[in-house]
DNA sequence: CATGAATGAGGATTCATTCAT
DNA sequence: CATGAATGAATCCTCATTCAT
């Protein structure tokens, strides 16, 4: 599957295109953040990023395409956060622990993107959708590799069918501390919940 | 927390109020599913229930009037199957057990009402969400209650704060099938998916 | 040929249905007029045809929708005006001359409106278009059979091409008093006009 | 009457003027041919030109001074290729028909312009609109001429009110082969309509 | 002279909601 | 109670024009 869907600017300069669409990024976040994509204008938008209307429309076709711009920003964001604090070489249980609290922090800190991305990415048209689920089962493939590398070293015993399904449970348990926040929050710390979620996954697959 | 937010009918006939809605929730919730909320019309839930948009507005004041129907009479609709066949009081694994699945199949059923109203329910307004959030709050507690029993009855210790977030996580993944199922199906049926997440669950709070 | 595009109106009742449509067609036509389909807002129709821009999109679908309806209406009541005054059966010189006088008469008396259609109609999308052309050729038509009258009653001698051509040039000609009346009615007066136009036209089809 | 409007330039170059609004003109042609005046933006007229908005503004001051342009230089290449086969003077019924039969053919070389300026010219402005007009009327002024020169030689007998009708019949006789084509094409070849044209027109006037 | 990024007024269209019948 | 015509604020998007580089 093709890793980009592009989305055509008018302007040339590739530079000014990457910064605009940063501003335009930035500000979008806040407000599909704050209102939902459906109840954002594409005025505000363009205010929010801090320029008119018509410069908005030199960098996008289609007020979706900001839509599709952010889930994008957001998951690259997110990847190469994760990246840079994990090494899904090691094959310790060590290196999972390490990996899932990174992750979870890393959600934690993107909370607001997380969940803007979470509602919002069903409003992406059938065209652009699958760019983005596919972002999503690259980084869940991230941990199905973690603890692959775990298995390969004796360090886990479990079939291909549960590292799949265990990788999903753990990508969805960092989403969940944004999009469950209103229920989580009162009840735990985020440590209490890296802690106690991190246990419960291990000793679901760790052998006795 | 009060549990229902009236949603106010000018049609008196009390018996009409419930049959008129229940004939919009339907056409309402397909429409949902194929289009999200906002994309929807009031004009075509008007249709797909059968009557004019006068009509509609009879029976409820906005818009936003419909989608609360909606996820209160989903949210109802899985508590009373839930209900059904669970017994809480039991506490024990295999109680336990029984339960996990009973909503894991009532969740697969109603995948699609499911769907709608977990990425539809933000679009609530601060005013019914609460409601919403608190039907769910009270199904989590269906599982603590459970667990709570199986903690009584010796047959598992775990904290309070377990018990918490373990209900959460049980509840979560019972979304999960719905919510990811573009992900999901094509590696799992129902039953293996239903089979794993129980050993997953079970070996995570067992103690050993 | 289909004789008629329809165009959507989401108002049931047809009778409301041709009351707003007439009111849209006068009111559009005096704005076309004064200044072409294209710099006339939408607004600016719905306020001249009485009623607010969500009233007019209850009769039609888009703007273009408009042209079609004023074109098709201006068609039909120079036709219906023609084939009150016209007996196409007589074989007459004298009839064909007193059709023609009536044409003219007709024209000069739509001048605006005709001008409207006459410099609006190629702003109709590729489907509309033909749907009015074909009204044009049936206008055209009467003269044919009213000169194939002559030719068959020996009042005239012509081939089927001369026939053909001649009804063109007298139906352009009638065109020609309004689209031309910048350069014509500073010269001539329409009684002038009509009687030297019959002369040239009869003058060059009789037998001498 | 003043005989030409000057569209402003911020180059001062006047060759260079020339050279890129004949760009111009040839690409705004071949656009408006195809989608009319309105529907072409100032953008497309750039590009098809071969320079950046930028530039083209350097040479016009408005959108509609390209149409302007393009109606002059329309008529401008009708006058100089009919006054190349023309000899208005003669006197004879022979050089009318030569000249009729030139008009029609430069008419149907250049039909695409033709239309064009046919369809679009009532889209410049009151300011321009007249500049355009009278240079039609130059045109029909060639044919009196030409009329008034055989009535003079009296080969022909004919009022002057006669002999300005007839001028504006054939002008328009020439034009119709362009906006009629739809019509005309499928019925007569070019040949068949001159002569036949021809025929009518001579009728019409000389002497029996 | 040439470029093309920026601007924002303006235009077509939609749709929740009302209310007279 | 039911209907559906009417309303107009709100929204997305376009495009002629300007001006700094």
């Amino acid at each position: 599957m093709a890793n980009k869907r592009e989305v055509h600017a008018s302007v040339k300069d590739e530079k000014l295109v990457k910064v605009r669409r940063d501003q335009m990024i930035k500000g979008a976040v806040s407000l599909f953040k704050e209102k939902g994509f459906h109840r954002t204008t594409t005025r505000e938008i363009a205010k929010a990023s801090g320029f008119s209307i018509g410069t908005l429309y030199e960098y996008i076709e289609t007020k979706e395409d900001v839509l599709y711009l952010v889930c994008d920003s957001i998951y690259e964001e997110v990847k190469e956060r994760l990246q840079e604090s994990i090494d899904p070489k090691l094959g310790t249980i060590e290196g999972l622990k390490a990996a899932v609290e990174a992750y979870f922090r890393v959600m934690a800190d993107m909370q607001d993107e997380v969940l803007v991305m979470y509602q919002e990415a069903k409003s992406l048209s059938k065209d652009a959708l699958p760019y983005v689920l596919n972002k999503e089962l690259q980084m869940v493939h991230m941990f199905e590799e973690i603890l692959q590398g775990c298995v390969e070293k004796k360090e886990l015993t479990m079939t291909e069918s549960e590292i799949q399904l265990c990788a999903h449970n753990i990508f969805v348990q960092g989403q969940m501390w944004g999009f469950r926040r209103w229920a989580l929050k009162s009840r735990f710390s985020l440590d209490e919940y890296i802690q106690m979620q991190t246990k419960f996954v291990l000793e679901g697959i760790t052998n006795k």
